[in-house]
DNA sequence: GTGCAAATGATCGTATACAATTTAGCCGTC
DNA sequence: GACGGCTAAATTGTATACGATCATTTGCAC
């Protein structure tokens, strides 16, 4: 299982300004889950889709690596990380632990036009939604992460902001594996009831919606051990 | 200002395992403050002082950049990070922001013999603080971080340890260029204190705690704007 | 036919080499 | 004497090359 072209050749001609198009490239088409987890991403291959040297695909592979997109194996290579069920906890624990504190500073700070902008990314959503379509479907997961996101660069604090970047993305992985229900957000409605909760300035009501929001995404998911079906198991029916 | 031999080689002829050790050589160079924010980390010296080629030396400086201690500027090389008064308030917005959630996390989970080792960290800290020299005073500032660490290791949560990881490191740089007092970790009792309140599992007094000792740490920064003292204010006295 | 061992191929780890860009020094002119 | 442009040195950006490690398969013995 190896990336296809169609699968990574997204902004590929633009200007070659280093390692980090390459980055950027690869992490979308992680979070749009158009790379399944578990595909090996080999420095050649990688190398030669972006028709650059193995210097500038190691390059990037090692920065997805910090970003826990992918993992990499000493001697053995980069795959798309599978994240396990104890992952996919933390990950949301992390979540919980910090949108509640993100989401306050936001409100505090937030300016009409950025709830303009919000309910304007809600629209898109609902748009997306409601369309049929692989690319929609993609777009549509990648806007609804860009709502936590958005929510993190309004707080005006970039760390926090490039924490939420990995979490959100690292999520998507999650979904990925572990999502049951056909419909992969779920939760629109509940961006929108948020919003309207900032919007009257009711904080602890828009925390509160924010956990229990986060609490659904994670309850759709099926994180029980797998121990790599497919010994026996699988046929075993 | 180049990296001199003594304020890099620590575990310099261990076993060359990759870019690893050497970024964590640097790393621990930043945060005991041998390494002072600004100082030039150029490829070639880096890869000279620990005999390697510049690509390992490279690898391991732009590891350092993700981690927020080293920014490497396009073609110009890469510099130990100098946090602006803008940063260091974002790291201890983040810091207040994520710290009582951990501390919260880890009083939950917490076992006697981590307890333990807790007492024993501030032991060590105690000690260290009477001593004098040097050494004793790099080693000071490391065991100060090392007591926020083991508090998110404790919480059991790898994503919020390896947040932590950065916020802690970055809060080195910070204290680094902005502190006033002499005394780098003035706030020992308060890590003792916030023990005290974990183990008679008091975890709103110990979240409070932990809320006020940062704000003691931040409240010892001057961070004035300093707009590049030295174009006409450093002589203008 | 099964199991182990050596050879093969693919891939990674690191070093070196070359191109591009910046920086610093030098000289001539104003 | 100061300013501006030019050349040379130093440094980074990227590619290529070679040695090392791991996976696979071939072949042989049992």
């Amino acid at each position: 299982m190896k990336p296809t072209a169609t699968a990574l050749q997204t902004a590929d001609d633009s200007a070659d300004t280093g390692a980090q198009q390459i980055r950027d490239a690869i992490r979308d088409a992680i979070v749009e889950r158009r790379l399944s987890p578990g595909t090996k991403l080999s420095e050649g291959d990688v190398g030669n889709l972006f028709n650059v040297s193995r210097t500038l695909a190691r390059a990037a592979l090692q920065a997805l690596s910090y970003e826990g997109l992918v993992s990499v194996e000493k001697n053995r290579g980069a795959f798309v990380a599978y994240p396990s069920p104890e992952e996919a906890r933390q990950i949301f624990a992390a979540r919980r632990l910090v949108e509640p504190g993100i989401l306050r500073e936001a409100a505090a700070r937030i300016k009409p036009s950025q709830i303009q902008h919000l309910r304007q990314l809600l629209l898109e959503e609902g748009r997306l939604i409601s369309e049929r379509g692989q690319t929609a479907r993609r777009a549509e997961i990648k806007a609804s992460g860009d709502f936590h996101l958005t929510l993190a660069s309004i707080s005006g604090n970039a760390i926090m902001q490039r924490f939420m970047d990995e979490l959100v993305a690292r999520s998507s992985l999650v979904i990925a594996l572990y999502g049951q229900s056909t419909i992969s957000s779920c939760g629109h409605s509940e961006h929108g009831d948020i919003v309207a909760a900032i919007e009257r300035n009711d904080l602890d009501e828009a925390c509160r919606l924010m956990l229990h929001h986060i609490a659904h995404i994670e309850a759709d998911l099926d994180l029980r051990e797998r121990k790599s079906v497919g010994l026996r198991e699988a046929f075993e029916i």
